[in-house]
DNA sequence: AATAAAATGAACTGTATGTTCCATTTTCGC
DNA sequence: GCGAAAATGGAACATACAGTTCATTTTATT
């Protein structure tokens, strides 16, 4: 057993992924209780590297001396060492963004690096992402795509910081062949494109404090004259909130006063890709959709 | 010693970003060892974690004792449960997005959740945003914001999928007090705005495969007459990396076909803000500046 | 400057840990 | 079905560990 173990040709793996792939790859050959403990080591990679021996022995059912013969089964000379790599997947994942962000803030003042501010903004996107998902509900966001598979056109409104969102969910909708109509502030035919919205249309209003005023005026309106409105904004307070049929809160991370929009767009997409889903599903079988 | 500790009414710090605000707020009237074992843990948390008493002693230059005389300080009863909060640390930014991505496409097909689908893209935007800011390369950042500094006008040009992203520049630029053009291919004017630019301008080209024809030919365009061109593209073969003057391979992940858009975002915003910061420091003293 | 109090260093100790060993059971080849 | 080899359970072992203790040094107080 000691002989054999160590005269294998191929490195061990020091990282989690090539461990992974080595335990799957052996799972056939492994005797029985091992076999036991590989199942639960991959499935409880954390207890693995904070554990003790005899605690995870308890948990996985086996015997402590099982986990040594575990880890001298695949190369390791003990449990310690196979331990290792277990502690290493965490520690690899470490620097949060959460973390980072304040860490940038910390020093901002000491010259300003360009890979600072970058590295802000990649903060301040993770962060938003990591809120989101855990705040989002899912019963607000099953309203919201069935309000939005009823309707027979769905308008899109957003100005200035919003707009990149909404020009991205016109996009995203033309190309999944749902009919969107986006209003833009430029063409300056937004009042005439209003009028046209029916209460079998829909609206998707995208605004964040402070509020482009254009936006919720003419989300007002139609909702006024019976459209149903989806509303992405910030806080119960927002003037969206009022009146929308369905909101959601979105609470984006700034960095140095600009806001990551990270969080929004995923939602966008999700809210865009839902409403294309329900519809495939209601015609025919899905298709292969390309990238976009 | 141990009846002071105790007697503290605040609970006891279970999760780290308590435990660090809470070692911040003592900081001054810590003893001078104790005081160094504090820093020591803040700028290593892992290393806290993972260690033993001994060796963490010793890499923070201390006798063992003194760690546990910091966990009493604190209020714990040993070494042994401040060591918990810190591996709780570990633990819970457990679930990577990466793993949540795989997680998320294994079982796609057991009745298709709104919820799923918003995952989904929330995983997507937070992988690419780690894969971004393990690839950034800080001299590419330094040059592309250098040569964009110089620049009287910054034209922006972007199609399609790409295009909320160039509207977004485009819109921050313009708070940001920096002169720019965004080129709408609605507008239809595009040639025309395109033969003002010099080479005293500079020019953000964003484009991903499949490549927009008209982005790809105005950049080339563009960089034929002398203007330097920044391209923010996905690989070494895109058109836009053959004349750029400076590019970006941004490696978005995407989800059910549809690509994050996450990364490219918070490089735009980089790039942007990297920017205003020079001009800013070339002119007077920051401002403050308000939310975007 | 003298004294008390707090902080520190370093050796010590009981315990909990990883590991080894061996008897027993199971599996496999013939 | 028999014998050998591998696998397993469980206890025994050596040690590395966190925590304690105490002598010494440093800091604060009067």
């Amino acid at each position: 057993m000691d002989d054999m173990a160590d005269t294998v040709s191929e490195a061990l793996p020091r990282d989690f992924e090539a461990l992974r792939a080595l335990i799957l790859d052996r799972r056939e050959s492994l005797p029985k209780r091992i076999a036991q403990v590989a199942a639960y080591a991959l499935d409880n990679p954390d207890e693995i590297a904070f554990g003790t021996a005899a605690s995870i022995a308890s948990s996985a059912g086996v015997q402590p001396s099982t986990l040594i013969r575990f880890a001298q089964h695949l190369g390791y000379d003990g449990f310690t060492s196979l331990q290792q790599v277990f502690r290493e997947r965490l520690r690899e994942r470490t620097t949060s963004y959460e973390e980072r962000l304040t860490v940038v803030r910390g020093d901002a003042d000491d010259g300003t690096s360009n890979r600072r501010i970058v590295d802000g903004f990649l903060a301040a996107a993770s962060k938003s992402i990591d809120v989101m998902s855990r705040n989002i509900d899912d019963e607000t966001l099953d309203r919201a795509i069935d309000l939005l598979n009823g309707a027979e056109t769905i308008y899109i409104l957003a100005r200035r910081r919003s707009y990149p969102v909404a020009s991205y969910i016109a996009y995203a909708l033309g190309k999944l062949g749902v009919r969107s109509q986006l209003i833009e502030s430029a063409s300056g035919l937004s009042p005439e494109i209003i009028s046209f919205a029916t209460p079998r249309d829909a609206v998707i209003a995208i605004s964040f404090s402070p509020y482009a005023s254009a936006t919720v005026e003419e989300a007002r309106v139609l909702s006024a004259n019976g459209v149903p409105v989806v509303a992405i904004t910030d806080s119960a307070f927002s003037p969206l909130a009022q009146f929308a049929s369905v909101w959601f809160e979105v609470a984006e991370a700034d960095f140095g006063g600009f806001r990551s929009l990270a969080a929004t767009m995923a939602l966008a997409m999700g809210l865009t890709v839902g409403v294309a889903e329900l519809r495939r599903g209601r015609k025919g079988r899905k298709s292969a959709n390309a990238k976009v």
